[in-house]
DNA sequence: ATTACTACCTGACAGC
DNA sequence: TGCTGTCAGGTAGTAA
């Protein structure tokens, strides 16, 4: 489910409530939530008081006296602020002030404790346009997998990655290395804005991503090619088509994107 | 370095 | 109803 707008979304809507908060009790009812360690991870985090909440990438990380509690959502996670725990909760955390749910249908999310930052590439709203650029133009590769990959460039998934190419006129397929340094700049520039305008909205909401009150987002009604296979492209009217690159679904205008 | 494929999990939905 | 297959916002691991 979620990608960089989602996860700062999330991000936002619970760093009122956790910030100078106190953990008093974890409880994992899922081992694998807690990449198979639950009492010693449990063991680490209560006592301890979350100084701060940040995000890189799609990873949420809360910073504590000693450490950071890395909280991945993957597919189908969500951080729920004093919500009922319901059939798929996987951990409750008993804070001072209230209590913070992970509930995670498909069970791929994960809370991993840290020293260090996670080992992923430049934030996607966080890097430059130079530092951009070189990294597309250093790989021989398709641009779309390219982008999804987190170790170049971390905070685009699926959706995102699918609308900044089409609204920067580039075919998923096309070669990165050999696009020129103007398309690749009008890339940046159309991934700042997606991802701005999809922050704004509170995220894409597509099945059940909500955020930490449990308010979806909006910016699904705005998607201009994900998931739209068949419907006419909005700026050339061209049947939207839909592929595989990279074992993704990627959508995308025939017409529109030049490899 | 790049690509392909499998696996991890569960649920929704289409088709028979 | 119920079975089967496909798909899903993510990523790790293995092999060619």
């Amino acid at each position: 489910m979620p990608e960089l707008p989602e996860v700062e979304t999330v991000r936002r809507s619970l760093a009122p409530f956790l910030v100078g908060a106190r953990i008093l009790e974890v409880r994992f009812l899922s081992t694998l939530a807690a990449g198979g360690r639950p009492d010693a991870l449990a063991a680490a985090l209560v006592g301890r008081t979350i100084q701060a909440v940040s995000r890189t990438g799609k990873h949420l990380l809360l910073r504590l006296d000693s450490g950071l509690l890395d909280i991945h959502l993957r597919m189908t996670g969500k951080l729920l602020w004093n919500a009922e725990p319901g059939p798929h909760a996987r951990a409750i955390l008993t804070l001072d002030n209230g209590t913070l749910v992970f509930d995670d249908v498909r069970q791929f999310g994960r809370f991993v404790w840290r020293k260090e930052p996670p080992p992923v590439g430049p934030d996607a709203l966080g890097i430059d346009a130079p530092a951009f650029i070189d990294v597309l133009r250093a790989h021989r590769g398709a641009i779309k997998p390219l982008l999804l990959r987190q170790d170049l460039l971390s905070g685009l998934g699926n959706i995102y990655v699918d609308e900044i190419l089409f609204r920067a006129g580039i075919h998923p397929n096309a070669r990165a290395a050999r696009l020129s340094r103007p398309r690749l700049s009008r890339l940046y520039s159309e991934m700042k804005t997606v991802l701005g305008e999809a922050i704004g909205a509170g995220g894409s909401s597509i099945s059940d991503y909500v955020d930490a009150t449990g308010q979806r987002g909006s910016f699904q009604q705005r998607h201009r090619v994900y998931g739209k296979a068949g419907e006419p492209c909005p700026r050339c009217g061209a049947p939207i088509r839909r592929s595989v690159v990279s074992q993704r679904g990627t959508h995308f205008c025939p017409v529109c994107q030049k490899r």
